[in-house]
DNA sequence: CGTGGTTTTGAAATGATTCAAGCGGAGTGG
DNA sequence: CCACTCCGCTTGAATCATTTCAAAACCACG
């Protein structure tokens, strides 16, 4: 089975250059229309006219810059980091297509967080206010949103389980399970995948050092559960993987 | 000063027995009423009715249990945990007077993680399908709402950081600053507190072991930070823990 | 006044980091 | 097309912070 690209879930630009509504979007069973119905996805359509292209590198919002919109990325590949006083910065997620960006500005209407696409990517642009007018008239799509950052906060609890408790392979094991999971539910290979952000990137989501990350992949390589090529892996033994998640030590 | 209690912060039972609505709360500013009218925390009172009783240990709601309310604190102090497939479990908060506990079960109905009580406590019930009907109805609740999702989402990406980032100084010095601030919006002391909860469960939420907590705790005594007595504190010089949060290593 | 749970403290062990060097692949310009 | 360079990655050895194991002290409680 040859490798798909995450380019490979946007329909061809130049066939298919403007056909974005969330009605065909082959998305739509991830992201924010997940339960409305056929009138009620057209209405959401209505407010996520506005599409937005982000180059590898190139920043999609800012920590500090004001709050008006969500994203749902499109095609392509993001992380999120929070900065601190001091140069420290900690990724705190990564998100792939039919995930959302931005809930954390909600707060203060200040974003608060960096999104950075990791490659070339597009966005839908969710106006808030207008989603907040439309998620008061539909309960679908109200009931869709309050899921969705409870989803968020449950995902966050996780990350804290991973980074307060478990050592570096768990953790990178437990990386790797949740990023092969998502890509498969977005119909990609579950055992073929391209990393799309360094060892340094996923060290600071993980709470490690770029060397230990690379020494994991390593041993993971080592102990036959993994190929590593740079950027390219193979799961050869995903119960393996799974096995390093559950067992603390044994 | 005497040190207050928490539970300074109900009316005393005997006098005011009853007398639990919203508009009459004095936790209203920082609990889900925030910018409310009149007429709509009328309405608020409405579905926040039930109120509820936890003792000392027992559990709010535990980990895969149907989720149907939210529960605002309205006195004591609680601890949030998840917990692995193997037994490891991690603290994720400690909440106080006017914080929301449950948000984690809108994502999928059934509660995420343990909620328990770290003293004996009481929680206005708000079922959730009421909230969302109201909140419908008033864009002003609607918006509080959400802000108090979202604001929880970035204090988990807070967390993230700490427990990625920092060694365990830094850990135990921003954990306690969180806390008086917190104690402080609630009108107590910013310099002395009770430690509602054990060594352990402040490790666990900072990802150390209890060991390490107490020899922190030691540490910051030596160096005059702070006055530790078992689990009564008092903050010495909160400009050198803060120093000690900002400056990864100078 | 004992009892159990919590906390403190010490000493040894361990896992991850730091520092340092070398490798490799992708992209650039001659 | 090749050599060069840069950036990301790998690997080793020494160091360091935290954990682990163990023992004792302390406090609240009945």
């Amino acid at each position: 089975m040859p490798v798909p690209t995450n380019s490979d879930l946007a329909a061809a630009p130049a066939i298919e250059p403007l056909k974005v509504a969330c009605a065909s979007c082959n998305l739509r069973e991830l992201c924010l229309p997940v339960g409305l119905n056929a009138g009620e996805i057209d209405r959401l359509d209505g407010l996520v006219s506005n599409r937005r292209s982000v180059t590898r590198g190139e920043h999609l919002f800012r920590n500090g810059e004001r709050f008006e919109a969500l994203y749902a990325v499109r095609t392509g590949f993001f992380k999120t980091c929070v900065g601190s006083e001091d140069g420290r910065d900690q990724v705190t997620g990564f998100q792939m297509a039919g995930e959302l960006l931005g809930l954390d500005g909600i707060s203060s209407d200040r974003h608060h967080c960096d999104a950075v696409a990791l490659e070339d990517s597009s966005v839908c642009v969710i106006a808030y206010s207008q989603l907040e007018d439309l998620s008061r008239e539909f309960t679908s799509l109200q009931h869709s949103f309050h899921k969705i950052m409870s989803r968020e906060i449950v995902r966050d609890h996780g990350v804290m389980l991973l980074l307060g408790n478990m050592r570096a392979e768990e953790r990178l094991a437990a990386f790797l399970l949740n990023l092969t999971q998502r890509l498969q539910a977005r119909g990609f290979s579950p055992s073929a995948l391209v990393l799309r952000m360094t060892r340094e990137e996923i060290g600071s989501y993980l709470g490690l050092k770029l060397e230990t990350v690379s020494r994991t992949f390593s041993k993971f390589q080592d102990d036959g559960l993994l190929e590593v090529k740079q950027r390219q892996l193979r799961i050869l033994n995903q119960a393996g993987l799974q096995a390093l998640v559950n067992n603390s030590r044994c």
